[in-house]
DNA sequence: TCGAAGATTGTCT
DNA sequence: GACAATCTTCGAG
């Protein structure tokens, strides 16, 4: 079998270990790969969010909420996957970054579907087209698989990790607010690739 | 112990 | 395009 991208080796703990910003605008083109369930489902980031600290009052971990124990994983090593439950019906995933005790990360906010389709759209249970596979915080969750359980789990290892994909030119990094916060939403820190069908919303 | 709010999605009009 | 579903978390009483 010949090389594929996603046997590369994980994103290393230093790539991890910037401020949210910078993370967020370079996980683009990065392939997230599950192997959860024992299905292996692979997507291509093609839109993020950023939460860069106690400052940006969007966050969870807000300076006026303080560490509590839904957003503690915010506050651990650069890496892990913070893991949520929003409107009592879906998970969304996240990536710590920053540097420990202090709370930032990145919201992985759509996937281009790489492998596993199959396996997608068997966990997915209403899906139109492919685009509703993974175009959406969600939808990439119930993909992919993750749930809770990933809390805090570090992700250079089975069974959720990134591995280093096609880098996409600055020219097609489309940078505009965040979708859905209620508050700072003016803040300039959603990216997404310019012209991808996968990106959750224009 | 109770009540309000939420980094969304799916369905209906 | 608008709105309800759904339940965990957190702050107040």
């Amino acid at each position: 079998m010949t090389h594929r991208s996603t046997d590369a080796l994980p994103l290393p703990h230093s790539f991890y270990a910037r401020g949210a910003e910078r993370v967020a605008r370079a996980l683009l083109g990065q392939v997230v790969v599950s192997t959860i369930g024992g299905a292996r489902t692979v997507g291509r980031i093609v839109e993020a969010e950023a939460y860069v600290g106690p400052h940006d009052d969007a966050s969870h971990a807000a300076e006026r909420v303080g560490r509590t124990m839904r957003n503690d994983a915010m506050f651990g090593s650069p890496g892990i996957a913070y893991v949520y439950r929003i409107y009592g019906a879906h998970w969304c995933l996240n990536v710590v970054t920053d540097r420990a005790e202090y709370p930032a990360a990145v919201l992985i906010r759509a996937l281009e579907p790489l492998e596993g389709q199959d396996v997608m759209r068997a966990r997915r249970s209403v899906v139109r087209s492919e685009r509703d596979l993974c175009s959406g915080p969600g939808k990439l969750a119930q993909a992919l698989g993750i749930t809770g359980s990933l809390n805090a789990h570090s992700l250079d290892t089975a069974p959720l990790w990134i591995v280093e994909g096609p880098r996409v030119p600055a020219r097609r990094v489309v940078t505009c607010t965040r979708v859905g916060v209620t508050r700072a939403h003016d803040w300039p820190l959603r990216f997404y690739e310019r012209g991808n069908p996968h990106v959750s919303r224009w």
